[in-house]
DNA sequence: CAGCGTAATTATGAATTCATAATTCAGTCA
DNA sequence: TGACTGAATTATGAATTCATAATTACGCTG
């Protein structure tokens, strides 16, 4: 057991800032959204300060836009913004492989292995729900093992505001076959401990889900950067 | 004249949120120091409310450490903080050469190629100062040129963080050679409107100036990552 | 009846107040 | 004399209050 969740109660601002940030990420708070302090602070029970205090730091995360003396939105995911953000999310991503690369142990390395398996099996058995998990799993666990904690931490901001445009539901299975085959040769290239080559293959991978994304949604689905 | 400008008043504690920042990254609150909330206030003249959001913002961009019911701290900047940025700092380079190579007019190029020459003349008068200056000039002329908001504002968080470990004094004859060589090179791939090459060239160039940081300063000039 | 202007209401930013946790300091006992 | 205990002081987190900007509602005028 470890003896620091036992003591540890956050302050209530960072609590807050959590339950905000998964309701706007859960999308229970939706984009364009005027964010309801007094609403809020009812239903969490604190005060409008704390709440105010949470407000600002999802502002300077991007995911609230504060706007002097007309409160908090949720913001918008707009095109440009995922559009700028992939190109990021791709070095990152190759950043990644190569230091994984380098830093994994060979258990690591196994535990991935056993992982990728279980999300093969998932895709043969079209079980979407299994295959996203196992699929995160694994590049969460390329990301820890990089051991680098600044990368995390940016991979993870920008991960987030991404995610909220939520248009990985639309998996073709052309795409979902050609992803298939690009976590082999990730697997291929981690065996080999090859970093340059995982690198590429993943900024690859993430570039090649970004360009599916877009046929797949054309030029709908998303709020126009001019909106 | 800006019609927005003579608006926009900001709310205080995104006043505040700059002015403290400030007061970090010049180095007039040094970092393992306590924040002084009161005497902040009164300097200012704000009450704790607004000063305590700010401090908030700055806690979630890491320039301060917040503990509960201890206050705020300023952040250290460890060894390990800086290794492990600048990697990050190094393919968001890469990034911003290669999509500033397709994106910058012709007209920005014929700027940049003037400070080019200014900074070329600067280090053959051995000036510093103004080296320092339009080196400056030139990499935010690259980064702006990218036109990529997102790439912008990780690349200068990362920075702000990095540049408060304040290194850059220490340039050997040796190295500052070797950056005006990689410059024209990076020159070189920007007329040639060579994305790839240009990416390439400032990943290296940002790694090469790493090194010789580290290089410079040996295991000493920062606290260690256990402190 | 539509559009404008003004008053009432509400929402927001910031100051103040309050409760409690941390720190300091004095006194006591080994 | 030095370490420990506990009260006094201070600092901190959070609630409340206050002033003002924004929004809404209403009436007036053309």
């Amino acid at each position: 057991m470890n003896l620091n969740e036992s003591i540890k109660r956050p302050t209530l601002h960072q609590e807050l800032v959590e339950r905000l940030r998964n309701l706007i990420v859960e999308d229970a708070l939706k984009p364009g959204e005027k964010v309801p302090e007094k609403e809020l602070c009812e239903t969490f029970g604190v005060s409008r300060t704390p709440l105010r205090e949470a407000l600002k730091v999802l502002g300077s995360e991007g995911l609230v836009i504060l706007q002097a003396n007309r409160g908090a939105r949720v913001a918008e995911v707009t095109r440009a913004e995922v559009e700028s953000t992939f190109p990021v999310i791709a070095v990152l991503e190759q950043l990644t492989g190569e230091l994984a690369c380098r830093n994994l142990s060979d258990a690591e390395i196994q535990a991935i292995e056993k992982r990728h398996a279980a999300m093969v099996r998932a895709y043969k058995a079209r079980d979407r729900q299994t295959y996203f998990k196992a699929n995160q799993d694994i590049h969460n666990a390329l990301l820890i093992g990089a051991r680098n904690e600044i990368l995390e931490m940016h991979h993870r901001m920008l991960g987030m505001r991404v995610r909220r445009a939520r248009f990985m539901v639309n998996l073709s299975e052309e795409r979902w076959a050609q992803a298939i085959e690009e976590h082999e040769d990730i697997m291929e290239k981690l065996r080999a401990r090859d970093a340059q080559g995982l690198g590429q293959v993943m900024k690859t991978h993430m570039m090649n889900k970004f360009a599916a994304h877009l046929k797949s949604m054309g030029s709908g689905g998303l709020e126009s950067d001019s909106a």
